[in-house]
DNA sequence: TTAGGTGCAAATTCTTTGCACCCTG
DNA sequence: CAGGGTGCAAAGAATTTGCACCTAA
């Protein structure tokens, strides 16, 4: 199945109280509902997904509060996005076969090339969402760029 | 070095080109500015970094003449999108190591796992752009809801 | 009690569209 | 010369913000 278990649920809940506790944000009913519908969904929603579910269960819930809680959630580390961030749609004229270094601070993407990487073997777990056309290496990390500044920062 | 050869540049162009004549599509200075700028291009640039960029060399181009250059080039394949096409952000409470399949027709992403995927040994050309954290495997391919709709809709 | 959080509405930002004029093929 | 393409301005979406009221701690 795609959708994560209730216990799974459960425990993703009583992590998200942690940290709110520990970082003095308060638990408001919004925050726990849309916490939890996020959590439990198996399908990565955009914030306005995420409305249409809550209201159902909150009607009086409104779509900047979510906006407000999704982002919040993604500054403490219990969600993440999609794709590089609060980044608009980007574009690419590279149609060879190709992998991308993608920086999480800045949103700075570049191309990389691997021979081996492009012939990943995938689990059964992928081949059954469908028929997989092809495969791209995500690198996650902090480029050059971000090093030096936060280094430099550093500096006494 | 990062961006592409003047030689890849060039190569890119001449099939630019032939795909326009091909579809019957203008070449009109607008749209080679455009192409152009994102063939020679290494960092995925957005429709507005597009337009700054083209703007230099052609200051009365407008933005929504980029904005329909680039979703026509996409919709000729001649170039792509980062990301999942046109979507919004989309979030995602699942912090555990895990991998995407996405439907390139309905944007679709769902996880799927891989002890395997999750320790990929990169290439030092992807090394060498910045310090990796994590890597994640994108899964691009037709999910199973996409295929029956295809396949029903070739039925005779 | 009170600072942080919410809903509302308005403001921004991003992207698309209608239309008259222009230029490629 | 004709029909597709462009720029402009306005419309539409998506997302964020200011503010008065509310409520979790």
């Amino acid at each position: 199945m795609h959708d994560p278990s209730k216990r799974e649920v459960e425990h993703r809940m009583r992590r998200f109280e942690q940290v709110c506790r520990d970082a003095g944000i308060r638990l408001t009913p919004q925050r726990m509902q849309v916490f939890r519908e996020l959590a439990q969904a198996g399908d990565h929603p955009s914030a306005e997904m995420v409305y249409q579910r809550v209201r159902e269960r909150m009607p009086t819930v409104s779509l900047d509060t979510v906006y407000r809680t999704l982002w919040l959630l993604n500054d403490h580390e219990l969600i993440t996005t999609l794709g590089t961030s609060r980044e608009r749609t980007r574009f690419d004229a590279n149609l060879s076969r190709h992998h991308h270094f993608v920086c999480v601070r800045c949103g700075m993407t570049r191309d990389f090339y691997s021979e081996e990487l492009d012939d990943l073997k995938l689990p059964s777990s992928a081949r059954v969402l469908g028929q997989v056309v092809t495969t791209l290496v995500e690198a996650r990390g902090i480029c050059r760029e971000c090093s030096r500044k936060t280094a430099r920062s550093t500096d006494s």
